[in-house]
DNA sequence: AGCGCACTACTACACGCGTAGTATTTGCAC
DNA sequence: GTGCAAATACTACGCGTGTAGTAGTGCGCT
């Protein structure tokens, strides 16, 4: 029953997960840089995060490029997503009644937005492959 | 702009305040022997995050009666579960699309709730106050 | 007035996470 | 084939959190 399949993610794996489904299989530099300059951490964090992901199966060596290593995400962004949100929700009970309360309530959402999302359904990634269309494997 | 107002809890220290909520000004034991007895920590684990609750000046100590301690809810619920929600829609870059899509996806909203709740607006508690509706101070 | 029980105060510890340094390896250019 | 620049591997540390033990104190009953 309950959604434990998926591993639980920290922010900041998060944050580097979300950077590997956008740019798919890609090594430590390529993450690290992609983060905006303001918040980037050292590379060797970055690494160490790594590190973690491949702990917890979010991630793999897919390949080696030169001397670097090239990582390529095992989870899918809905499926992180599904148990960031069910996480969240237990916290409140598993109602999501307060939340949706408070987007209202804030004008983060609006009856409007409800109404086009059911018209025509989701706009999350499917079950699989990165979301950048077309970005050929480099040689 | 941003949202510091009010300070960040933790999972159980939330779980504490909601107690607190309910029940109004309370002891410790008051507070632990109010949580579901199959995870109910010690008595002095409860001490620990009320000490937490208390530097985080999320409550305060009301009065005393006999050697115990009552506690006061400092925050309403209202002001933190909008910092919770707002720190978790962070995570997603700020946008409440893929909760309310998941909600839509998983069943546990639906349009009907929507227009129910727009209708007769939130039941979320008001800006002060236990909610307990009666329940005079203990002599 | 004395004593015990409950309560408070203080301390501890392990684990997750953000953060990064140091040491070791290795591909590549010359 | 040798050396360098870059990557990897390993280690570290401080803070937050969940968890609780122990030492000290004081209210209330007899």
């Amino acid at each position: 029953m309950s959604r434990k399949e998926t591993v639980k993610l920290s922010k900041f794996e998060l944050e580097i997960m979300e950077i590997l489904w956008s740019l798919g299989e890609s090594s430590v530099r390529e993450v690290q840089e992609a983060i905006q300059e303001r918040k980037r951490p050292a590379y060797t964090t970055v690494q160490t995060i790594f590190s973690r992901l491949e702990e917890k199966k979010a991630v793999r060596r897919s390949r080696k490029i030169g001397n670097a290593l090239l990582f390529e995400p095992l989870l899918t962004r809905r499926s992180v997503y599904r148990r960031m949100i069910d996480d969240f929700l237990d916290l409140f009970g598993g109602s999501a009644e307060p939340i949706v309360a408070h987007l209202l309530d804030t004008g983060k959402l609006t009856l409007e937005d409800l109404k086009a999302m059911e018209r025509f359904g989701r706009n999350l990634d499917e079950e699989n492959g990165p979301d950048a269309q077309k970005r050929g494997k480099r040689p």
